[in-house]
RNA sequence: GCGGAAUUGGUGAAGUGGUUAACACGCCGGAUUGUGGCUCCGGUAUGCGUGGGUUCGAUCCCCACAUUUCGCC
């Protein structure tokens, strides 16, 4: 079954758009936060509680499991969904955010990108064939174009050649694209420049995906500003039929911006992470559990949250004893909350489109989210 | 009872006769945006067992005391 986009309206006032995928794993709405599960696992969570946290698609990563357990393996296992259990939609990346991540700008190529492996330091080199190749293996149900995502230092001129290649390797991939079940995405780069972003975007418009991402965003302290403008040169000459994707954002006040500029789908590690390190997302704000303030606070973490962290009445002094003592469960529990906040904001998001009211959504959100500090 | 050694922040400790007492852990904050999962960045002793002395100056030298510890009778 060919997974399909539909758009099912456009907000009144701004570009936000509300839409709807159908896939063969289920069906799902956008605007949508995806978790990311890099591994073909989102971090400590198991597939019962992604369904659980109301996920439509998760995200994981070409280039970590190329290497590790290797695209064969998967392939014999009957494919990701099979291989990690999971029976909801899932997207995978194509490995070039690694590029950025993981590369040094010597090692890029005309032809692809070697790459020093990270676990045994075997030396690799991936090209936007090779990624659609394993991609087409995991039978992802949307895969990515391998791209290069340069880094929000690079000069004008760097972005320009380097544009020029990702649209030339985007080619190169939708040619040997053979997976009928699965969406292709192009990518949009070109840094905050708008006849980058356009041109970018035009010109991937013309090889033809099912959806375009819009790339090279929230890279190493980009400004807030400059990311809104990626955005919006961006999606201004992306075709309205298509869905859109701001690959790696995960801020709450980032995916509200985003979706008002017409994107459809985020991912972003930071809920996870932040878990991780202790971090709980309210709409009151980000909180440290670690602070000394909470190790009596016998509360739980947000009130009108419906997550079972807060279901089950854990409380605040708990979980920060489980982060501060590194017990897993602590990550677990924080982990399921966090990714539920994010999902649960794009619900919201979705009902304030519906009611073409995005805007006093927005204003509403940063007066409860960042108080007096006025952001 | 005799003899030796030690005594530095919450902990383990380094160190010097002369501006801000190393480092680690802990603690207190902060960071984290297509994940190289115990990460990164700050802050944290106005004082070096107590009391005297030597000295221009002592945490560092000397004496006494206290405490701890080891050995011997």
């Amino acid at each position: 079954m060919k997974i399909e986009y539909t758009l099912l309206k456009e907000e009144k006032n701004t570009s936000a758009r509300l839409g709807n995928i159908k896939t063969k794993y289920g069906t799902f709405e956008t605007p949508m936060f995806m978790p990311v599960g890099t591994e073909a696992t989102v971090k400590t969570l198991s597939v019962e509680e992604i369904k659980d946290v109301h996920a439509g698609i998760i995200l994981s990563n070409t280039y970590h499991l190329w290497l590790r357990p290797g695209e064969d393996v998967i392939d014999h296992a009957g494919g990701l969904h099979e291989f990690m259990h999971y029976n909801g939609p899932i997207l995978t990346d194509s490995g070039g955010f690694q590029v950025f991540s993981l590369a040094k700008p010597k090692d890029i190529t005309e032809e692809g990108v070697l790459f020093k492996n990270h676990i045994n330091g075997d030396k690799l080199f991936l090209t936007p064939e090779k990624s659609i190749e394993i991609q087409n293996k995991l039978d992802s149900d949307i895969a990515m174009s391998f791209d290069e995502c340069p880094p929000a230092s690079a000069t004008y001129e760097y972005l320009k050649q380097s544009i020029e290649r990702t649209v030339r390797w985007a080619k190169r991939g939708k040619l040997v694209h053979k997976n009928e079940n699965q969406m292709l995405f192009g990518i949009v780069q070109g840094g905050p420049y708008e006849d980058l972003r356009k041109w970018s975007a035009e010109e991937t418009v013309k090889i033809g995906f099912d959806g375009y991402s819009i790339g090279g965003v929230a890279n190493d302290h980009e400004s807030k500003e400059d990311m809104y403008k990626a955005f919006e040169f961006s999606t201004k000459y992306l075709p309205k039929n298509k869905l859109r994707y701001a690959m790696g954002i995960g801020e709450p006040i980032d995916i509200i911006e985003g979706v008002i500029r017409g994107i459809d789908l985020f991912d972003c590690v930071s809920p996870t992470r932040l878990a991780r390190h202790g971090h709980a997302l309210t709409k009151y704000g980000k909180i440290n559990i670690k602070n000394a303030q909470y190790k009596e606070d016998f509360s739980t973490l947000s009130l009108d949250c419906d997550c079972y962290t807060c279901q089950s009445k854990y409380s605040k002094a708990y979980i920060r004893h489980l982060i501060v003592a590194n017990e897993t469960l602590g990550a677990r529990l924080l982990s399921i909350h966090n990714i539920r906040f994010l999902i649960h904001l794009t619900e919201e998001i979705r009902l304030a489109i519906k009611n073409d009211s995005i805007l006093e959504y927005k204003e509403q959100f940063i007066k409860d989210y960042y108080g007096d500090k006025n952001e």
